[in-house]
DNA sequence: TATATACCCGAGTAAAATAGTCAAGATTAA
DNA sequence: TTAATCTTGACTATTTTACTCGGGTATATA
C-alpha cells in the first residue's frame, strides 16, 4: 500500500464523480478543473480504474466517465488498489541477501510489517466511497 | 508518518540493540553486520535517535550504544518520530492553490487523511520495542 | 602516550520513484 | 464533419531515498 499522490488522486476524483454522477457522464475536463489535477495525469488515472471496473467510460461528444458501482458499496480499498499496484507498505527481505531468512536475529520486524499492513488495509476495507461524499456534504 | 527503509532500519537496529543491551554498549559495526545494513547508513540514523533521547552512546574504545529507556517502555512512533521527521502520510494542500481551502467541492478528502494518520499512528503508539524481541524469541 | 576503536557531522551523490507531459490516435454526439 | 472526449504508449523533469565520503572527536587500553 503505498500511498502516494496517486492514490489520492484516485479517491478526490471518484469522490467528485460520485457527487456529479447524478444524470450524465462526468467528463475529466470537469473534475481536472473541479479538483486541480493535471487532466493528462488524470486520464492515466482512470485508465487503470476501468481496468479494475470501477468506472466506465463513454466516449465520444458528451461522453465522460461514470461510476461502475454504487458509491455506497465502493470500497477506498479497491480504489488503491487499481491505481498504486503494490499493497505492501515496508518489506523487509528486498534483497534476500541478509534481509530475512527466518533464523537467527535477522528478520526481527517481519511479522511487525504483515500486522501494519493488515492495519492499514481494515481501514480501506472498512471505508465507502460514500462516507467520504457524505462527510463533505455535511461539511463536517 | 512516512514508511521507509530509514524507519525499518532504525525500528530493526533497536531491537537487535535490546536483544543484546544486557551488559555492555553494543557498537554500531556488530548491528550493521548482523542486520545487514551499511554501516555509514546507521551511524546517520543513530544520531537522530541520540538526539531524540532514544539512545546513549558511549565513545571511544569498548564503546557503542544503548537504550535510553527500557524496551518495555519504548513506543515505536517515538521511533519513526526520531528518524522520519514527517508525520504526515498524505497530505490534501501541499500547494493550497486548489488543494485545500475548505469550501467548494475541493477538499474532499481532506478529513480521509486525518483519520488515517490517526489510525496508522495508533498502530505504533501501541507498540512497545519489547513486543518485537519477545515475538523473536518465541520464533512466532 | 600511542593507537585503535568507536562515535560525530556536514556535505555530496547515484539510483529509484513520482508526478507528470507529449504525440498520435479512436469514438461518437451533435 | 467537427468538436469533444476517451485511449495508449512512451518519454521526461523533479523529488526523494538511500546511501557514500571525508574529515573530524573522545576514550579505553597497552
Amino acid at each position: 500500500m503505498k500511498l502516494t499522490t496517486k492514490g489520492r488522486y484516485a479517491v478526490m476524483a471518484l469522490a467528485d464523480l460520485a457527487n456529479f454522477n447524478k444524470a450524465s457522464p462526468v467528463p475529466l475536463r470537469d473534475i481536472s478543473f473541479r479538483q486541480g489535477i493535471s487532466l493528462l495525469y488524470l486520464e492515466q488515472i482512470f485508465l487503470k480504474l476501468k481496468k479494475h471496473n470501477i468506472v466506465r467510460s463513454i466516449r465520444g461528444s458528451g461522453g465522460g466517465y461514470i461510476l461502475f458501482k454504487k458509491a455506497e458499496e465502493l470500497k477506498l480499498s479497491e480504489i488503491f488498489f487499481a491505481v498504486d499496484e503494490n499493497v505492501k507498505t515496508i518489506n523487509c527481505n528486498k534483497d534476500s541477501k541478509k534481509g530475512c531468512n527466518g533464523k537467527s536475529s535477522k528478520c526481527i520486524t517481519h511479522y511487525l510489517w504483515d500486522e501494519l499492513d493488515l492495519h492499514i488495509n481494515s481501514f480501506f476495507e472498512n471505508k465507502k466511497l460514500s462516507e467520504l461524499t457524505k462527510t463533505q456534504n455535511k461539511k463536517l
